[in-house]
DNA sequence: ATTTTAAACTAACAATTGTTAGTTTTGTTA
DNA sequence: TAACAAAACTAACAATTGTTAGTTTAAAAT
């Protein structure tokens, strides 16, 4: 099924109610009630729960991947592609904060090819940073850590900010950008 | 009701299941199941399935709540209280893995009265946090950052950690405590 | 040995779930 | 204006949900 307008009008208030309560908590019902139709309206533009649900998380996910997999030349060292990594979370993290919230805590609900799909991007994700993580210890721009902590404490700021920032929308991704880049890589210690 | 030793056994095999899969997604029927019993012989020992969920969840919070409560004489500065409050959420971590990550996740699905002591004891647990934090700066113990976002920082690590720790069982609370200060507190460039 | 208590069982309920079939309305194109 | 397509509707389905009532079995206390 093509991706019409209203199409993408389900989606996203799908992701805005999956955001608050969960996947399995919000109905077609409550769905077809945000969007002031009756439920199954809704298959005559989608053709399952389960297709919504991989249409709002895959996407981000992809974006994710895009990103780690292209902005990398060999001319930058690690520290910046950890900038880098920061930076884009938090344009993610801005730009698509309920469909971000989603991937974070309904990606179990996804089904067959779909969770697999999202698993192959994920520690396809997670090992590169792994690789950024362990060449910038190698060159002696990292503190020579137990690698697996490092990725942990990075990706859980990061992919949580969400929560932050639906309190703190009137922030500028600058503002945040510079912060992060202070808390996660220069700790906060005088 | 009174907490037996089998409404224990009950409860400790939800939070697992609910681990894994969110609140609403483990019927009764699959709860019973993992008990090796039926649905309806569950309810000779709980009153409902709110109730599981409440017992989980609040006795987790109160863990935090006694320790932030009593462990902090005027004595001590800024940066040992919160290598304190590092070190008690890595003791929970261990200890209660399934029911933090209960309390991570499943928190909103709480009820009434229950929801409400919830998150009572979640923003004193905030706010004192942030005192801690801002005495930090005062004190010039602490770099001059965004609170929030040094609060924010510290504590989306530290709340969700256990997923980390259930990939890595074997790791000492020890080293994970060395390791996590230094990360959180110091950074990890060199 | 008898009574009592604890903890399992079977059977069923009313409500809610995702989804389908068939129909009517709405808006656009020929 | 007639024809067509898009998108809403009503009604219903089979399955699953949390929970209750009443009964039977197993264990403990008298």
């Amino acid at each position: 099924m093509k991706l019409t307008r209203r199409k993408l009008e389900i989606v996203s208030t799908a992701a805005k109610l999956f955001r608050k309560k969960g996947y399995n908590s919000v109905s077609m019902r409550d769905l077809a009630q945000a969007l002031d139709i009756k439920a199954a309206s809704l298959y005559n533009h989608i053709s399952s729960k389960q297709e919504i649900l991989a249409i709002i998380i895959l996407e981000v996910a992809e974006n994710f991947t895009e990103h780690i997999n292209t902005v990398f030349p060999e001319s930058i060292n690690s520290v910046e592609k950890l900038e880098s990594v920061i930076e884009n979370h938090i344009q993610i993290t801005v730009e698509k904060t309920n469909a971000l919230a989603c991937l974070n805590n309904d990606w179990m609900h996804l089904e067959q090819s779909d969770l697999e799909s999202y698993l192959v991007m994920r520690n396809a994700y997670e090992a590169k940073m792994r690789n950024i993580i362990e060449q910038g210890i190698q060159q002696k721009q990292l503190q020579d850590r137990n690698v697996d902590l490092v990725l942990f404490s990075l990706l859980s700021t990061l992919r949580t900010l969400h929560l932050w920032y639906s309190k703190n929308k009137e922030t500028s991704p600058q503002l945040m950008f510079e912060e992060m880049k202070q808390n996660l890589l220069h700790g906060i210690i005088r």
